[in-house]
Order: C-alpha cells, then structure tokens, then sequence
DNA sequence: GAAACCTGTATGATCTATGATACAGCTTCG
DNA sequence: CGAAGCTGTATCATAGATCATACAGGTTTC
C-alpha cells in the first residue's frame, strides 16, 4: 500500500497562512485567529497550527505575543531585498555593489552531455567547472554552477575566478561576447544548495540558466544560477513604444530608480547597505559584480 | 522540545537524485545504482529510497524496469514545456495560440492596502478581483489573480473576462497602458493554487507581478500571477550592441524560434506533442492572448 | 541452466508527527 | 481587580514515516 506523500500538515497550514498574509487578506499589524479558532478552521489539532506559526515567525511574517495573539509582521519597511532591476539586459553584466563570492569547487572536468551541447563542444573537449556562492552582507543569495570551455578557463586561475566576475575574465581573454540565451525558471532547493544558501531543503529557489556565445558562435560560458527569492528577484521596468498601429513594450533604461543616479543602467540599486557586517566567510573575497 | 520540521527523508533523497539528474551527472539512459546500494549510500533504507524513486517516476524523470533496473529517462524529448520567449518586452501582450482559461473568481472587493496602494487608488475606492487558470492542451499551467479600479473593471463584463486577455479589454474601453513594473520570482504552491494547477502542495512556483499604469500615472491593472516551472519558463535572446567603448546587452527581437533552430538554441525542443487531447475543462474557453 | 543482480512486495518494530487534553502565565477589557 | 482570551508548555495516546528483514519474480551474464 503506497501512501502518497502527503505533505506534513504544518506545512499545509503555514503555507495556507502564508499566501493569505502576502496576498493581503490578512493585512500587517492585524491580528489572526487565536490558535484554538485557527485549530478547528482547518480540522487539526493546536499543536500543528503552532508549528505553522513557527514557521511564519521563522521567515518574520508574523510575531508572536504571549497572552495577546500572534500579528502579522509589516514586512514592507522589513525588506532588504537585493532587488536586482534587469532591464532583462543590463542584470547580465553590471549588478555592481560590493558581493562577497565564496568558491566552493573548481576542475576540469568531462562535461555532462547536455552542457557539452549547449556550448557546441567537440566530442572529447573539456569544460572548467566551478560552483560558488555570493553573498551581500554576509548572507548566501545566489549559487552559481559554471561551466567554460577548458581553452577559455586556462586564461585565468582559481583566485581571479573567486575575485572577479567570470563574464569579465572572458573577455579580458580577448573573447568578445555576442549573443546569450537566458530562461528563468523555478524549483527547490536539493541538499547541496539549500546547505549552501541557509536554507531548508524543499526551499522554493529561482533559477536563472544563461548560455553566452562569441561572435563566432562558439559557446564561452554555460551559466546555472539559484537564487534565494527572499533575497533576490527580477525587476523590470517597461514602457511602451511606438505609435498607435504598433504598440510595443521596451525595457525602460534611465529611469532613476531611487534618489539621483544617471539615466543609463548602471546597476543604481542604492540605498539601504548603509551598516555593513564584517564578512566572516571563510573563503570570502571582496568583489565587484 | 521543538523538533526542527526536518524535512521527510525519501524527499531529500528525491531532491537529491533529481538535481544530479537535471545537472546532467547522471545522464539519459544511464542506470542509476541499485536500490539497496543508494540506501547504504545515504543511510536509509531501501523503502525510503523506494519512496524517492516513485517520485522520481511520476515526474518522469527515471523508468523504471523490474529486475533490471531505474534508468534515467531522456526528458529532453519529453518536454512539452510551453516556451515562452520573453524578449522581456513582448511576453506582455502577445503569446498566441490557443489557450483555454477558466475563471475560478469574480468579484468587485475592497483591495488589500497592498494593492490599493500599488495601484495608487483613492481610500474607499473599489477593485475587481478575478482569479483565473490558463490551461494549454487542457492542462493547466498558470494561475492569474488580477486586480483592476472599479471604473475600468466595468467596462466589461465576466464572460469577456473570461474569453479575452484582460489588457486587450482595458485598451478597448479607452485606456492607454503606457508604463509597467514586473518583477519575477519564486514561492511555493499553496493548497488553493496547488488544486488550481494540479499540483501537490508545496510544489515550486515561477511568480510575476506586474502593475500596468496609463500615460497619467493611474494603476489600472495589478496582476498576480503563478506558473508551473514544468509547464512554463521564461525565455529571451540577448545581443551584444554598441561598440567597444559601451557595449551593452539587448533583447534580440525578430529572432524567429519555432521551425529554423538557430544551432545553440536549446530549449526549444520540437516533435513531441503531435497527439492532442480534447479540452476537457469545465469553464474553459478559447482564447487568444 | 544457474548464479548474481535487480525491482516488487510484505511484515513487524521503531521513530517522528500529530492529536487530545490540561495547566501556567501574560494581556486585554470591563 | 477579575474575567476572558491569548500564547507557552507539558503530558500521553494515536497515526504516519522509516527501518530492518525476508522473500517472490524478472533480467542479465556466464
């Protein structure tokens, strides 16, 4: 007899709760349903509604007050997001600020059939492989699995990898950098990103996988990103263009986002970053992009 | 004593084996080792690797053959998966082909501060709330909340919500879409959603939030909408313009996609899906959009 | 054909999550 | 102050997930 894997109750609930309070039916500072009313609501006991609360107070979208009622936590002024406006062009190579970049493995290696393909190998050639993660402020957002034909990964070494923006080493090699595809998609977190990113495994991550090609079709670089989605997103800003008979939607470059900035790119995500921790990463390196 | 909510053993297990697979170390075709080798291997028992197995199974990503063995299956012909190419621009408006929608909600309610607060719309004033869920080939890949201004929203009636996109029916009664913010990221499937889309709760989801404006800065359209990344992903070809001073990366338009296949454009993994099912959904209509 | 391996299936023991209940301590409100 | 409601905590019973083991039946290899 296979049971079907029916995910643990709590998590039902915290995940009913959670899409109530992000959706704003439950708006911040309100108060929810007492433990007990919440308890018979959904036809469980109250000591699995109050792991549903712990898991809510966990991620800060609640907070609990003995003897008075558990509220919703006002997450707007509480969100340090990395937010990261790609004008779906300029995310690839700018995105400046100071991150931290810990390497958490670097090889040549055979590489798997599917990337051998994407970057149009020939039989028998192999890639560099290199899996790291950055941080900003000290917090793990993004894991990021490379792979670069082996003739390119030779013109830099291990540490101007984990200290520059792998795009950047390309094409100081004398590469130049043409075309790329992109595709953004969700899943979750397996034990080796989640133990890397700080997060339980079965976490939702967002994925960004991006194949770079030179002007001679070559591929330079084979991209495979999980991101944090508390800590990270995609943002765009659209305009339309063009007359009545043919509408379009562009990317909106120079809109300043927050105080000043120039009209283009420019990865302006000011602000906040005012207090800094001291990086305590082991392998931590200070860098750009 | 608080447990920490561990999550299930055979879903770790899961997780595991399903990102060696999709990283492409264990390739197509390949046998993965044997139950009893994969138990000692994590320190489970084969029951609970039979578990993760099974799950590997209903998503297709391994076969399973008795007395021989659990092979990976080749997923790169089994991948139906509803492309859509956003030159981060065009995906707004346009994405033919024939989409069923069903309309699980209507209703004119007083917006979440939130919402009222993005739309930019006066205290007291009036929203209508629809939830709607795409379905292709009859199964369904994206569940809409949409909220619009009360003014706008009356301009049209249910059913025509439910037939035509809802910016088409916003430009025909007069308003011009001018500007719009998105922002993509990733969350989990809550019990609601998770039914909508056929999915088991606490399945990942690729999340779009959009807020249209018109040329006077009013919201007229906040759309909250979640995808299934199995079904749905976003896509777009960059180019590389401008010259070597400034070079930067555009979308690439007019790049046509379905029948020639540019040489390193994955993803677009044709034959497959000749045989079509009937649409079977309830409410469903054809649409285009 | 026989040995070695594999998946499929079943059983009962054990650990974990959940249920039902009770009570202590705090907060709010009248 | 005192009643009512809430969260925090503990207890023991139950249901579900996992474990350890055993065996049936198919596949591969020799």
């Amino acid at each position: 007899m296979k049971s079907a894997v029916e995910p643990l109750k709590a998590r039902r609930i915290y995940l009913l709760l959670r899409d109530r309070i992000v959706a704003g039916d439950l708006p911040p500072g309100c108060r929810l349903p007492g433990e007990p009313a919440l308890a018979a609501e959904h036809a469980v006991s109250r000591v699995t509604v109050r792991r549903a609360l712990d898991l809510l107070e966990k991620e800060g979208l609640v907070q609990r007050k003995a003897g008075s009622g558990t509220f919703v936590h006002d997450t707007r002024s509480v969100r340090p997001i990395v937010a990261d406006l790609s004008n779906v062009l300029s995310h690839l190579i700018d995105m400046g600020r100071s991150t931290d970049v810990k390497l958490l493995s670097f090889g040549y290696v055979a590489p798997p059939e599917a990337i051998a393909e994407s970057l149009g190998l020939k039989p028998g050639e192999r890639v560099q492989r290199s899996v790291r993660v950055r941080l900003i402020d000290g917090e793990p957002f993004s894991y990021l699995t490379t792979h670069v034909p082996e003739w390119l990964g030779l013109t830099y070494s291990e540490a101007e990898l984990a200290a520059r923006p792998l795009l950047e080493l390309i094409e100081r090699s004398g590469v130049k950098t043409e075309r790329a595809t992109q595709a953004i998609n969700a899943t979750l977190a397996g034990p080796e990103p989640a133990a890397a990113l700080d997060l339980e495994i079965g976490s939702p991550l967002l994925t960004l996988t991006r194949v770079v090609h030179d002007p001679s079709g070559r591929g330079v670089e084979h991209l495979h990103a999980l991101y944090r989605p508390d800590r990270y997103s995609f943002h765009m800003d659209l305009v339309r263009i063009g007359d009545d008979g043919e509408r379009r939607w562009s990317p909106a470059l120079g809109r300043p986002r927050a105080p000043n900035k120039t009209k283009a790119d420019k990865a302006n995500t000011d602000k906040n970053n005012a207090g800094e921790k001291p990086t305590r990463g082991s392998r931590a390196i200070k860098q750009r992009s």
